[in-house]
Formats: C-alpha cells, structure tokens, sequence
DNA sequence: TGTACATCAGTGAACGCGCGTTCACTGATGTAC
DNA sequence: TGTACATCAGTGAACGCGCGTTCACTGATGTAC
C-alpha cells in the first residue's frame, strides 16, 4: 500500500504531536510505543520507518510541544498591547484550564524533574525553547518598564506553580496556589 | 534466620531510605524493586515482608525523603536568629549542593511532574510535608515582618527555579539561575 | 538448665506481562518502457 | 496509452528483557516445657 507523496509525513506529524500529548499527560515512562501508534491509527511495529528509537520521538515529540506552547504565547503577545503583554502571558500560563490539561500544556510543568534526566542532546533541544519563553516574558516586562533580566525567575515561579497547583490533592487549593502566583508576579 | 527483636524494622528503613534516594535521583519509574533492595543489602524476594505493594513503597519513602528535609530546613530554622530564617532556607534550598544532589534533595524539585499522576492517597499523604515547608517560610517570613501568605508563591518559585537549573544542560547557567532567584526572594 | 519446637525474615527460582525492537511480508501506487 | 516492475509505508508476529509479584523453602533464634 503505497500512499501519496506526503503521506508519510503526515503519518510522522501524527505520531508526533499524539505523543507529544500521551507523555505530557501520563510522563515519559507512563506510555508505550504501542499505544502511541494506536492513537496515530498505526500499528506499532511501523514506528521505525519514522524514528530510530523511543528516545528520538520523545525529544522530537518534546520539542514540538514547546514550539506549540511557544507559538500560542506569540500569538498572545502580538494580538495584545505592550502594557499588556506580561499579565496575558501570566494568566494564560497559570490558568485552571491549564492547570487541568498538562497534556495540552507546558512541558516544563508536566515532566519538569524527568528532563534533567534525558540524555544531553535532548536537554540542549529543549533549552533554546526554554530560552524563547524567557524571551516572551523579557518583552512583556519591557512593556511595563520593568528589567528584562527578572524573566528566568518570574519563568520559575510559573513553573513551579503550576506544578505544585497540580499535585494538590485539592483543585481549589491549587487554583488559589496559581491566582496568587499572578498577583505577585504582575505586583 | 530468625533475628533479634528489632531487625525487621531496621531491615524495613534501610529499605525505606535508599529507595527514597534511588527514587528522588532516577525517577519513580527509573528504578525497580531489585535494584532497592540490593542497596538495602537484601534480595528482592523479601520485599513483601515488609511492604504489601512498590506503590506502598513509594508513597512511604517519598514521605521519608520530605521529613528529611522539612527536619534538616526546621533545624537550620532553629539554629539562625529570626531576621536570617528566610535567607538561610532560601539559600540552602537554592544551594550549587542541592542542585547537584537530587537524590538527597527536595521530593517536589526532582519528581514535581510525576507526583501530580500518584494515587490521590499519596498526594494526600505528601500535602502534608507541602504545608510544612510553607510554614517554615512563613516563620522566615515573620522574622523581616513580611506577610506569612507570601510563602506558597516563594516556595512555588524555589522549586521551580531548582527544577529548571537542574535540567539545564549548562551546570553554570543552572547555578546563576539560582543566584537570581534568591536574589528575587530576598528582594 | 537443657531440649524440642514454632516462628518468620530472608532466599532464590519462577510466573505472567508489557516493553522496545526486529523482521519477513503485503500491496497500492509511481515510474520505466 | 498500456503494462510490468520497483518501491516502501505499514502490518503483525516474534524476540529478549526486566519488571512486579508469588511461593516453597531455609535456618537462626525466642519460647514452651
């Protein structure tokens, strides 16, 4: 069964992007390939024609869950004023909606201890997106006549809120955990 | 091989201690049953001697590993007069040692993400060592007259500025991160 | 005090299972003639 | 234009492996007599 020109790409992007959801939402060693496959409409023993390995499609699949995330924020940021820009970022990112849906969201939230443990060349894809974010909030706190340089903490305290508002046993008590984090944030 | 009164406690906390740190340094899924108790000088036949499930493990040295913790931050607390409680925790929190040393460190830092996919018991079970750590910040906070209800976002930030220094793959930029983050706190 | 027995923490082999990976095969379609 | 062939994305069975869990057994020691 031969297909189309562009068939197996879109079978990659597939693969793809259903894997960038399945580990975000269950953790890297949370899903197989098996069930990756299935949810692209494949059967597993095709994953090969498109990765060398599992630790391939995670970085690959990683990375584009950060240009996604990456690309909603531009977004956000150009559709909004200046003075603006930093509290739409803040509050898109610590949203309940958000808070909610980790495999729609951040990467850095969802599996943010397991990635200092994949391998170097994965970690170094990973941090020019870390550097992109850092970038969006530096031009939020331009807007605001604030230093660019307070971005990589105010980067962590989102982070780290919304992780910490996930494992809460409590919903309420985690969406109190993130509308304070916005409060001190934008203060 | 019977063994004196106390030898099956003592057998189930070595257990319970160096699964705590084989957990906190190589993930809850990176590390099997084996592996602990060959650590803890036994075989993995005799695990269900003293615990009824990995689960049961888990959750109880994950509890472990913050009671060390919360014990180690509550003595320096105790040894530091009022006014330098939160530059001391912070500045243990935020240390070049704890960055380096997951598995002796902070459970929130190195496995954030997966604790958000634990049993609800669990989770429950580690809220409790969660409000603890905010509550020795909320004393460091007492001692410079700052309000207490600033140390969920403070602890929020510790933990998320750990967690990404660590999976930087530039161990000096993770250290300056840090830097800055403490610097931010103690502002 | 001495002896027989019960206890039970720990051993080590075995289990079923799901994993990542490999591989012989399929068959629809683009290409060569 | 029509036909034979080569291609190769995808299939599905199979692999070795390590996992969590189970279990029959061991044997040193506390206890009963």
């Amino acid at each position: 069964m031969r297909y189309s020109t562009d068939h197996k790409e879109r079978s990659r992007e597939r693969i793809l992007q259903e894997a960038s959801v399945l580990l975000r939402a269950r953790g890297i060693d949370g899903v197989g390939l098996a069930e990756i496959m299935r949810h692209a409409g494949l059967t597993h023993g095709g994953f090969y024609a498109h990765f060398p390995s599992r630790e391939a499609l995670v970085a690959d699949a990683l990375s584009a869950a950060l240009d996604q995330t990456v690309g909603r924020l531009g977004d956000l940021v150009a559709a909004t004023p200046a003075d603006q820009r930093l509290a739409a970022i803040v509050r898109a990112y610590l949203s309940r909606q958000h808070m909610e849906e980790p495999g729609n969201g951040c990467v850095f939230a969802a599996l943010g201890g397991d990635i200092g443990r994949l391998p170097l060349a994965t970690r170094e894809q990973l941090a020019q997106h870390h550097q992109r974010l850092i970038a969006l909030i530096a031009d939020g706190l331009d807007g605001l006549g604030r230093p660019r340089d307070q971005a990589p903490v105010i980067l962590a305290t989102m982070i780290g809120s919304l992780t910490m508002a996930r494992l809460m046993p409590d919903a309420e008590a985690g969406q109190h955990l993130l509308a304070e984090a916005v409060t001190a944030i934008l203060a």
